[in-house]
RNA sequence: GCACCCGUAGCUCAAUUGGAUAGAGCAUCGGUCUACGGAACCGAAGGUUAGAGGUUCGAAUCCUCUCGGGUGUACCA
């Protein structure tokens, strides 16, 4: 149950004459200070003004007619205009206790309607070794793609590889001219990479001839030259094989991997049907098409004949169109690429694409402490692996001076599952378009407002049982009454029923950050009820029983939000 | 030059999109303990939301200008 949606719902109703119901129901939302009850509405200002009436009358109205019944009693009429609501102790109590025994804690209710979904995410050029630059598309993309499966809707995981552009040719031209056999033998995909970044630093150096050389081998991949076919069926397996590991170590999949490559026998099509539609024309020896006169055209055929990634990106479009129907395209790319997809989009309206809902997902750069794009101290971008490594191994110093008593194998899960949940939490716990300083210390951070502390209170929770030597399932099926006497146990009770209300909003505004934020709350709230409420040693068996039920379903509501995160938990670290 | 993004506590970030006294974490200082796990809890201090105007019941949020930073800007992705 939507608690929120359902106060919205009961104070559409009581939209005052004239008003817009709409607006009246977006101006519920939940108090921000808990001296103004749970929910408050807002709309009584805003439409006092437009009808010319006296704010406080026209919520005092309101008040009358509002059936809050049996959610919470009649609002009160706050400050200029305000309706104030507080939850009956009674009805939360009664809808936890219906959670109790819900696997989906809320959110199997009937909801807003299903939508099919693509989140286009993580895609990094294979053959070159993911960095961190790799890891906030994948991270972020990732939880979204689980947010909206918890949510219901369809959801195609689309991992768009950078399997066919110019970085190719720069491996080909390094495999024909620098190739070390036996490091190949060793380890191809280092070896491929070891290829790429020569050539690039020879680019970079100045050198036209690689350069040159470099873009005649894509030319020739793209033609279907032999060579240059066999070398690339030969490169990918490795590719792909070394992203997969990464992957998994991640938690991440995919529904499609349809990289680059798979889109390239479209693109001559694009082209021809955009031309014949009037929709690009040629300009300075391409085919482009403009979006603006006043700015740079949107190129969909270089000069040269060949395809850029614009014309990858409608094929893409087409493709996921008809193969889906999705009602939602998410790209979830660097900010820089801002002014790409802004035309990419114009483009695929003015083709027909005008029904599907094309967000690009933004996010800042990664910065080093100095504001500059991240580097280590040798020049090169740190590798996501290592960065990984590092993680775990300062969890794992935490874990063994901490449970010594743990042996070693579990000491090492636990160590991977804090390690890795510090590094994805830091990226998804801010989410704003400006760009990300990276700071190890904040990475590797678990104190405050940390996927650690999650895990601690999940852990602390399954640690009650333990001692108890009682069953959750246990519990659960004995669905016992719950008391929210101590303003601990109410402020918790207040917070596990927000759950469902807290995902719609993470997922129409496309934050994972807003679940951090509610996860961050909930344990707050648990740690309070936890130093304040002893369960096991409760002055009776029904007290007992009712915080050993709150306690359960503060543990499954983490343990559910983290894993929205992409995070694990565990019982003991 | 033009376009877009950003500027919030010493640092890193929030603020449910115009709501009530701008909140957290880290760092600093002080407290809590025979503990159902101290990877915790409580408290203090820290702010003219870059600056100046404007819009209105109400502005970090919207508008204008100024200052400062970032990104993009015709054939890389």
């Amino acid at each position: 149950m939507n608690v929120l949606e359902k106060l919205r719902s009961v104070f559409g109703d009581a939209t005052p004459e004239g008003g817009d119901r709409q607006v009246f129901m977006a101006a519920v939302r939940p108090s921000g200070d808990p001296k103004f009850g749970d929910y408050q509405a807002n709309g009584c200002m805003a439409l006092a003004k437009t009808l010319g009436k006296n704010p406080r009358e026209l919520a005092a109205a309101v008040r009358e007619v509002v059936d809050l019944e049996p959610m919470a009693d009649k609002p009160e009429v706050a400050g200029p205009g305000f309706l104030n609501v507080r939850l009956r102790d009674e009805w939360l109590s009664r809808t936890l206790a219906e959670l109790l025994g819900d696997a989906s804690l809320g959110l199997s209710g009937p909801g807003t309607t299903k939508k099919t979904v693509v989140v286009d995410f993580s895609s990094p050029n294979v053959a070159k070794p993911m960095h961190v630059g790799h890891l906030r598309s994948t991270v972020i993309g990732d939880s979204l793609a689980r947010i909206f499966e918890a949510l219901g809707h369809r959801v195609v995981r689309d991992n768009h590889l950078g399997d066919w552009g110019s970085q190719f040719g720069m491996i080909l031209w390094g495999w024909k001219n620098a190739r070390d056999a036996a490091a190949y033998e060793a380890d191809p995909v280092a070896e491929l990479a070891r290829l790429y970044r020569l050539a690039q630093e020879r680019i970079r150096g100045g050198d036209k001839g690689v350069e040159e050389a470099g873009r005649a081998e894509t030319v020739k991949l793209h033609a279907a030259d032999p060579e240059n076919r066999e070398l690339w069926r030969r490169f990918m397996p490795h590719c792909l094989k070394a992203l997969a590991a990464m992957y998994q170590r991640l938690g991440v999949r995919f529904d499609v991997e349809l990289g680059e490559s798979f889109y390239d026998p479209m693109l001559s099509d694009v082209v021809e049907d955009l031309s014949k539609r009037g929709i690009a024309e040629e300009s300075e020896g391409a085919v482009v098409v403009f979006v603006d006169r006043k700015k740079a055209p949107f190129i969909i055929r270089k000069s040269d004949g060949a395809f850029n990634y614009g014309t990858t990106d409608l094929a893409t479009i087409q493709y996921r169109d008809k193969t889906w129907g999705p009602d939602q395209i998410l790209y979830v790319v660097d900010h820089r690429q801002g002014d790409h997809f802004k035309q990419l989009f114009a483009v695929a309206r003015a083709w027909g694409y005008d029904k599907v809902d094309l967000q690009h997902v933004a996010f800042g750069t990664i910065l080093g402490a100095d504001r500059k794009p991240f580097k280590t101290k040798q020049g090169d971008v740190v590798g996501l692996e290592s960065l990984l490594d590092e993680a775990v191994a300062e969890a794992r110093k935490v874990v063994d001076s901490n449970s010594p008593d743990l042996d070693p194998d579990e000491r090492a899960r636990v160590a991977e599952v804090v390690g890795l949940g510090a590094v994805k939490y830091a990226d998804l716990s801010q989410n704003r378009i400006s760009d990300y300083v990276f700071d190890w210390q904040k990475m590797l951070a678990m104190n405050g407002n940390t996927a650690t502390y999650l895990q601690y209170a999940y852990a602390r929770i399954q640690s009650i049982f333990r001692r108890g030597e009682v069953r959750p399932e246990d519990v659960r099926r004995r669905r016992p009454a719950i008391l929210l006497s101590h303003p601990a146990e109410r402020g918790l009770a207040a917070r596990v029923v927000r759950l469902p209300e807290v995902l719609e909003l993470a997922a129409a505004e496309l934050k994972p950050n807003i679940v951090t934020d509610y996860l961050f709350d909930l344990a707050n709230a648990f740690s309070k009820f936890f130093e304040e409420c002893p369960v096991l040693k409760a002055e009776s068996a029904e007290r007992r029983d009712s915080r050993l039920a709150l306690a359960d379903l503060t543990a499954e509501t983490l343990k559910f939000g983290l894993n929205l995160l992409g995070i694990d938990v565990v019982d003991r670290m």
